[in-house]
DNA sequence: GGTGTTGTTGTAATCATTCCAAACAACGGC
DNA sequence: GCCGTTGTTTGGAATGATTACAACAACACC
């Protein structure tokens, strides 16, 4: 569990009774980050957070919050979106000028990119490096090196 | 000169004279790849391949175009870079949601993405390799593997 | 409970890009 | 060289993701 969000996963305290605050420890996540636990960040917070990792955009989180009866704003998921990633929640992924990704699997990962599916898929185990990368150029500094495998689907449907 | 393209680049052909057809090899290189040698395509041809490698964006090219006195609406801009990545001209690169870049060089090669100052650079020599990549997805293909060296700039003054 | 701060919302604005139908230009045959 | 055919260009409208904004709501603190 590399995951500093992982304090947002739904409380495992058993002391709590049913219907009861159940979020406890989002709520306690969200204001360690010194975001307002929010009946809409917690929400979302929840949504991306229990369960596996995931790559979503900003449609298709509000389209399950809304699914799911939670009623807020694309605004508002775009805004919680970015704000979850300043705090170092989420990490942004760019493999498509059409949108944006967000993965909530922080550790040091990369990516394959369905081109035909327009979809994102972890690529498992870290045992990825990558060999003869020159220094940065004068003046700059590293942020991160993106390993992108773009894959097309062979169906034969398709 | 691995370049597929440099059939575009200005005729070495000395028996031209000054002002007399001086894009014989153009015309022939776009014809060869079934696209009509027009004037805009010729222009944006030169503007492209004579020279060392370039990234550019439509918007630039668009504007580098005007400047140069060449008449040329965005759209074919666009509809030219899109046929030229379609003939193996040119080659697409993502780094960024906000717009698309264009590349020249076909070579094997990968990118720093200056984050600060949006812009993309080559990493030179092409000794970069990329160890404990696994196996793509069952039913999926290779396309490419993209590396992406994401890095900021350290002035003083930004 | 009043009040200032912070967050949310709907809508309008933005920006890159694509679509479209009409005008235009290159080609091949004569 | 002229002409019809076909591919290309064009401006402007449409699209789609994202951001900006100003009004409204929730909260924190006294």
């Amino acid at each position: 569990m590399t995951n500093p969000a992982s304090g947002l996963k739904a409380p495992a305290d058993d002391m709590l009774a049913p219907g009861d605050r159940p979020y406890a420890q989002t709520i306690n996540a969200l204001r360690e980050k010194g975001l307002r636990p929010t009946r809409q960040r917690i929400a979302l917070g929840r949504l991306l957070f229990d369960g596996g990792d995931r790559h979503v955009t900003a449609e298709a989180l509000h389209a399950e919050a809304s699914k799911g009866g939670v009623k807020v704003s694309l605004a508002t998921v775009y805004n919680t979106l970015h704000q979850f990633t300043d705090a170092g929640l989420l990490r942004q992924v760019v493999v498509d000028g059409g949108c944006t990704y967000f993965d909530t699997n922080l550790s040091d990962h990369h990516h394959f990119y369905h081109v035909d599916d327009v979809r994102l898929e972890d690529i498992p185990g870290d045992g990825i490096t990558v060999q003869g990368l020159p220094k940065v150029p004068e003046g700059s500094s590293l942020e991160r090196v993106e390993v992108i495998v773009r894959v097309h689907s062979n169906s034969k449907d398709g």
